[in-house]
DNA sequence: TTTGATGTTGATAATTAATATCAATACCAT
DNA sequence: ATGGTATTGATATTAATTATCAACATCAAA
């Protein structure tokens, strides 16, 4: 698997940034990395309780966000519930279905939707930078 | 205008809940048919003050809740801010191209999208229920 | 018109998630 | 090895939303 790019992205960062590599940090990167999509702070804090009881919930939550920063991460909000990460290194642009019932997240992409949004934006005299499409409904499972 | 008949709807809504009318009911749903769109409850509360020295900042939430309720008001959250409301009563469907500089709100709308979003739920055994699309970027205007 | 059951209001408290603070500690370049 | 400083973990703060509740207003029935 592609971990061990990851790692070397992360690592590299700080480095460069001047920051430090800490037990924690390490700890957190690894469980983020082979942890499944979409998940919490909350998740993750859980997830390293196991193996390090005393993980803090903000060193947890700080790093999070440190991996956003770097790029390995990605943040995102959906509905009013709490935000959560997904991995962005190795994982090409893609948009959520979402189902109401067991919030099970399904990703998709679809090019020509892409590239119509693109064309909306022009058309109103608008840059893109980026964009959130999120469906909302029930999945096979759930009918 | 069609706020004659947004009122009607409201005051409808009201008599078949068993619920009462009220001054302040009144003056909130007026403040929010006049109001510009996308506005916050903090926007609304603001704008009432200056009429009503007494309203209150939960009565005024309570009342945009309703009103989202029966169907004339629609919530939405962008990014990380505050819930936005919208009137829904004659206005149609629509998505929003958002500015990162200004916070402009445009509005848009493209039935291509709109019939791809339904294939490609279809596509993935989703039944699509409703949907969230935010274009991110520079409007016209701060470029 | 009066009345009373009950819905509403406005102030405030509670809740929730995200983030800031800070003293103790750990890291790492020198 | 060690000192300057980044990091941690506990806790406080912030910010938005929603809940609580006593005082009050509404409106159907008498
Ligand atoms: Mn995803
Ligand atoms: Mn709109
Ligand atoms: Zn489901
Ligand atoms: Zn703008």
């Amino acid at each position: 698997m592609g971990a061990g790019k990851a790692r070397e992205i992360f690592f590299a960062y700080i480095k460069d940034k001047g920051l430090r590599n800490t037990k924690q940090r390490e700890e957190i990167l690894d469980a983020f990395l082979s942890a499944g999509k979409h998940i919490t702070v909350d998740d993750l804090y859980n997830i390293l309780k196991k193996t390090d009881q005393a993980i803090g919930y903000a060193t947890v939550h700080r790093n999070l966000k440190l991996m956003c920063e770097c790029g390995l991460a990605d943040e995102i909000k959906v509905g009013s519930n709490k935000t959560r990460f997904e991995q962005k290194y190795g994982h090409e642009h893609h948009d959520h279905l979402i189902c109401l019932k067991c919030g099970r997240f399904i990703e998709v992409h679809d090019d020509k939707i892409e590239r119509l949004q693109e064309k909306l934006s022009e058309a109103n005299d608008f840059v893109a930078q980026r964009h959130k499409l999120e469906i909302y409904g029930l999945c096979k499972k759930c009918r």
